[in-house]
DNA sequence: ACAACGATACCCT
DNA sequence: GGGTATCGTTGTT
């Protein structure tokens, strides 16, 4: 069992700070929790997907800066919420204030507070609590009013290393889901057979 | 004011 | 694998 990850593993800016590739790639086995109802619950990170500042048409940040992406274009170690389809997704915003790159959090795997998860998901089932980006917001109560929070400082939420060493798991690189520009790129990454993960779980060579 | 469109998920077949 | 509910954002009248 997992212990929950203190203050002092938390994740600082400049993790961050970083080229975004680099920092899907490593967002890989951290641990992502939040307070909701007086517990924490999350779990371990395990599909994440790069949306860069430059020539990357699939980025919300593509056509400049806007009222609704505006935290895009914040610091890094911002948390980005967008709502899609009546549902929303989180994003941790990289490299630095103005760039407009980030890192979307498609799936962990749960490991704290499963009973809430379950409760704000409506459903038992521990394979469709946290396996997309919008069952993801909704299992840990993320929602727009979480927009623009500052990952390395907030009370309530936060990314953080393991306080146990993870084994060394395989990472696949495959292109990205659920778009229509840019279908190339290999900028979605996933633990390899991590059944936690949403969508294709094939390596794309 | 209105229409089109998603970085989705669910419910089928 | 395909159809669609659902709603905020954006671009077009």
């Amino acid at each position: 069992m997992n212990k929950l990850p203190l203050q002092k593993d938390r994740l600082t800016r400049e993790f961050y700070a970083r080229p975004t590739e680099i920092v899907a790639r490593e967002l890989l086995g951290k641990c992502l929790v939040r307070r909701t109802n007086r517990q924490w619950v999350g779990g371990i990170i395990v599909e994440t997907e790069a949306y860069l500042a430059d020539g990357d048409p699939a980025s919300h940040s593509a056509r400049g800066k806007t009222r609704s992406n505006a935290s895009m274009f914040m610091d890094a170690g911002t948390l980005y919420v967008y709502p899609i389809h009546a549902k929303y997704c989180m994003n941790a915003v990289t490299e630095g204030p103005g760039r407009g790159s980030a890192v979307l959090i498609r799936a962990i795997q749960p490991q704290w507070g499963i009973q809430q998860m379950q409760s704000n998901r409506q459903t038992q089932d521990l394979k469709r609590l946290t396996r997309g980006p919008a069952m993801l917001c909704q299992a840990l109560a993320v929602d727009r009013g979480d927009d623009g929070i500052n990952l390395t400082t907030d009370r309530n939420i936060l990314i953080a290393q393991p306080r146990s060493p993870s084994p060394a798991t395989d990472v696949y690189a495959t292109p990205r889901i659920g778009i229509s520009k840019a279908i190339d790129e290999r900028l979605r990454f996933f633990y390899r057979g991590n059944s936690f993960v949403s969508g294709p779980k094939r390596d794309h060579r």
